[in-house]
DNA sequence: TCCATAGTTCAGAAATTCGGAACTGTTGAT
DNA sequence: ATCAACAGTTCCGAATTTCTGAACTATGGA
């Protein structure tokens, strides 16, 4: 397995942010993360419970908002713990992931809108 | 020539924004129109330039602007006639439009980033 | 009517996405 | 050490989407 790629902060391009977030699904991902209290772990199959993706699916995804620049992932024994890097992105595009989430509602604490 | 499709306010998804807005060359499309003073035309070859789109290629971008919502075009004679939906837009999902041209650089005014 | 211009539609090629099956890496049990 | 179970990744063929040149449509003017 490859070592997974993060880019650096001031290697994310908007173009990568707003596609990767132009999924209803991996939107519902990167909110689930970013509502998860402490730094979220995400098993695939098992969290993302009601909906049924297929596993290399699922890791696509996930492959996608890392490679955008929106989550960090590190492998944790056999799992992978993923986090957001919401804080850092809101330095380089002030507004853009709130405004986002807000706009699909699905801020945490939220109602889900779709 | 079909009618031009334009949804209603509350039939525009925010995924459609996020995808549409998450090609640079429809962003500079987009930020060229919200720029215009006055409702801007857009005639396809001639105002945008320096890039050298072809022309279906331009004219399935203001599709794809125009169906997610957020452009409204309108025959003038020979010529489409394209303005921004941004003040319907920002009252439906508030500040996204701004944080997403903002993370261009693109908005009105400010310098271009990329 | 005929021509020029602005833009759309069509259709085939190229690129991207999807997802099942096989594979990799880690843990725990024997 | 070997094996089995499990989480997730990679591979690759099928399906979908995007791109763009060429043909077409609509409008206005000579």
């Amino acid at each position: 397995m490859r070592p997974l790629f993060h880019p650096a902060l001031e290697d994310i391009k908007p173009e990568a942010i707003l596609y990767a977030l132009s999924d209803p699904e991996r939107v519902a991902i990167y909110a689930k993360l970013a509502g998860a209290s402490s730094g979220g772990t995400c098993s695939a199959l098992a969290d993302l419970g009601d909906r049924v993706i297929p596993k290399s699916s699922l890791s696509n995804h996930f492959k996608v908002l890392r490679e955008s620049g929106l989550i960090m992932s590190e492998r944790q024994g056999v799992e992978m713990r993923n986090q957001t890097r919401c804080t850092e992105l809101d330095e380089r595009f002030p507004g853009l992931i709130k405004a986002i989430l807000t706009a699909y509602g699905q801020l945490p604490g939220q109602p889900k809108t779709d």
